[in-house]
DNA sequence: AACTATTAATAACC
DNA sequence: TGGTTATTAATAGTT
């Protein structure tokens, strides 16, 4: 339509482009508005120009946040997918915070029946032996603060994917640069504590765990099968 | 165009409507696609008809997310914002990991020098003050564990108002559903774990800290000091 | 879904 | 940019 017809391929010339561009989408935005109150229906229409300005059409009464909510909710895409594994990695959490907690008191109990009862009538052996499962209790604790670190760690590497995700439509500059600050910090870190590799280093655990006593053995009955249901946990 | 006029207003009959949909749609689908390949821009169009049915247009080479993205950033409502954050959260978390790591090897050294050495030449009383002194360490460590799942805490509550503040877009019943589930889900959490409030309780690290040793002073020189600005780092 | 009379959009020009 | 017009494209009503 027109003084004559023209093929629908990228207009070389820039002054005509620019002119073609202005006109159309002028079109387009009224036609866009008549679709959405002729039929009713919900519009959301965001046109970036080759100079990168923004226009946008949103059928009224909405806004466009919630257009483009609608649709990654519709399209699959679901940034609230991100709110409901946040609330299952809640709940993981509070898990482990119970696991904690549990191992703590026990660990504390112990302690109060060695040092609440008369510590002068224990043999010399028998403190021996004390010192052996308070240094076994924090290893375990150690181990299990090193896991914490390591649950953490694997937490930011997953919310570091999705953000990833998102951020695969930053413009070039942007998505270099979040790129580089990232290996910037991940080497930073790694330069700083090489000791945290992919695989925990359990070596203190599995040394300390074939002497456990029966005392401490009766107080924390559940440990190991916690240990091993969070270590096949891993994705 | 076409056989009559019509005017801009809500299509009453829903047949007319329907086709009326049909054709426009397609029409505007085209154009957009002239538009955005006339003049080399970036468009995405999302339409939800009346019934909620999504159709959707997108500049090649480009998906919807990406214009979405663009869009956001562009119009102010940056979801990149949050990036940033965690980026700082990350560092911070390395930084709390460091002081962890750190505080356990001056703490497995200290033990070490402990049991390392021919334990059969402690008296009696030094092996007290030694027992004491692991009671003491895992006091600290408990404290620091409560101290780490109080700062996963009010990170996840963090991250719950980023969330909440995303998604008030939400349709009404979609916002009131996660309102109630977070409510749910913390409540049965306060429920389990009275003992998680809002200030740690520190009663067991006041209670040990007077009676500290001089040896594992020593081997956790900055322990209070980082103790303190973990604490004033609170918002 | 097709047809077609009519209106609307717009390419070229100013 | 903004206006004019010859021409093409979209589509409302009909079949």
């Amino acid at each position: 339509m027109g003084r004559g017809k023209i093929e629908i391929k990228r207009i070389e010339n820039t002054t005509t482009r620019q002119v073609t561009f202005s006109k159309r989408r002028t079109g387009l935005l009224k036609k866009t508005n008549e679709l959405s109150v002729l039929c009713d229906a919900q519009i959301g229409l965001i046109i970036f120009s080759s100079t990168g300005k923004l226009f946008q059409y949103c059928s009224q009464p909405y806004r466009m946040d919630q257009i483009i909510e609608k649709y990654q909710r519709c399209s699959g895409k679901r940034i609230i997918g991100e709110h409901d594994h946040q609330i299952h990695h809640r709940e993981e959490m509070f898990h482990d915070m119970a696991m904690l907690r549990q191992e703590s008191l026990r660990i504390e109990f112990g302690i109060q029946r060695y040092l609440g009862g008369d510590i002068n009538c224990l043999k010399y052996d028998d403190l021996t032996k004390l010192e052996e499962e308070l240094e076994i209790s924090l290893a375990k604790i150690r181990y299990r603060q090193n896991e914490l670190v390591q649950q953490q760690m694997e937490n930011l590497r997953r919310k570091e994917r999705i953000l990833e995700d998102e951020n695969i439509n930053l413009s070039n500059w942007d998505h270099r640069a979040m790129m580089e600050e990232n290996k910037r910090v991940q080497e930073h870190v790694m330069d700083q504590f090489p000791f945290f590799e992919d695989q925990p280093s359990s070596s203190f655990l599995q040394l300390a765990a074939p002497v456990l006593s029966p005392y401490l053995q009766l107080a924390q009955p559940n440990t190991q099968d916690y240990f091993k249901a969070r270590d096949s946990d891993e994705p």
